[in-house]
DNA sequence: TGTTGATGTCAACACCGTTGACATCGATAT
DNA sequence: ATATCGATGTCAACGGTGTTGACATCAACA
């Protein structure tokens, strides 16, 4: 299959080696031949995106707490950018409407709807969770110093050697600066599910209902 | 000045436009000659993106209180990116070490710290907001359809045109998905201040001392 | 005055996505 | 059984890209 072999070049190798004449070669055939299959390779990308959505994003379990499948939508989506970071960067490149896009709002949505959020603002909140959820995983796909070890290491020693004159709040920081990419992110996804509590909870309380633990 | 050339062609046509080639053309020179001044077009491509951060970010007045400050950094921050679309992409695509990003670390961390924020936390919460800031500044360089108000409309027309008994919380947010940009990210920047707030009054409270309004 | 270093020009290379003409081959209809 | 057609693959070529090495120019300096 085109796509499985598109996807293991782009995994292995980075969305860089992905050219057509490297996957004629992968599939030992023409590359012109891929033309045969896909209009042109920005279609074989978005192909290649909506075939790793279709496969491994899942829909939360019903019964749970909202905040629970919340943040199971949110760190599993996320996972799947950082599985595939080709994917990050095929998805910048070539921006188009994944159908598989619609469930992940659906299953979001619904979970802001039980979290309490007034409808008004159920668009506000969408589109901070997406553009959160999508950032990070663009930022971690284009930036290893963020995510490979050693470089992280090296970005610490140069900030443990800043001038303590002219940035002394930046060697205060340096000791906990650069910690480990999910680190952060689990981290960050709770500021954001805080958020939607408080603001369900007000909500809630405004209606007079009485606040649910889940 | 070949920056200001560059930079010209990157704002108004995309960096997909900004070729050497082009860039010769641009300054009447073959494009050849470029490599007299930059190593690569990578590296032609940092010198653009460090002389914008010189050019456009500007440090916090003093004496003002620190959520007004910490929103400016960030709000800011992010307008440059708002600003030169084509520069959140060369920074995605050339990730370098811009020496410019160790003001805004210090400017930012200082603030953190101004807020109560402890210092083995201070990484987290700059890390957080960085990938905030500049994952959001992506997310906006790469998706047309979440700037541009005519495709935000027609992305508006999909949504309620979906199938209710498919999609029904989807369809329950139609009215009020694909906010403006710029009011997402404020709407999302105030809740990153408040978990700031938070925390550092959580930690001013444990040490004993009178939390402070600013 | 002769040399050096900085800058620009030119031709060429390997690679890229893409196109159009041609070959092959299995299924399908007569 | 034969002819036709559609799907698939091959090949050569086009214009574009970043990049290199040889050569030209010219100002500055010993």
């Amino acid at each position: 299959m085109i796509l499985r072999a598109a996807q293991r070049v782009c995994d292995e190798e980075g969305l860089a080696a992905l050219t057509l004449r490297r996957l004629g070669r992968e599939l030992g055939v023409d590359a012109t031949a891929m033309y045969r299959h896909f209009a042109s390779k920005a279609d074989l990308l978005s192909a290649l995106i909506d075939d790793l959505f279709l496969r491994e994003v899942r829909a939360p379990e019903p019964g749970r707490a909202w905040r629970d499948n919340l943040r199971d939508i949110i760190v599993d989506w996320w996972k799947l950018y950082r599985r595939h970071e080709g994917l990050s960067q095929a998805m910048a490149g070539q921006p188009d409407d994944e159908p598989q896009l619609f469930h992940i709002t659906e299953w979001t949505v619904r979970e802001l709807i039980r979290a309490g959020i007034p409808q008004d603002q159920l668009g506000l909140f969408y589109q901070t969770i997406y553009n959160f959820t999508v950032g990070n995983g663009l930022v971690a796909a284009f930036s290893p110093w963020l995510t490979v070890p050693e470089l992280r290491d090296e970005q610490r020693r140069v900030y443990a050697a800043l001038d303590p004159v002219r940035f002394p709040s930046a060697t205060t920081a340096a000791p906990s600066i650069y910690p480990e990419t999910e680190e952060v992110f689990l981290f960050s996804v709770e500021l954001i599910l805080d958020a939607v509590a408080a603001k369900g909870a007000a909500q809630d309380a405004r209606a007079g209902r009485i606040t649910s633990a889940g």
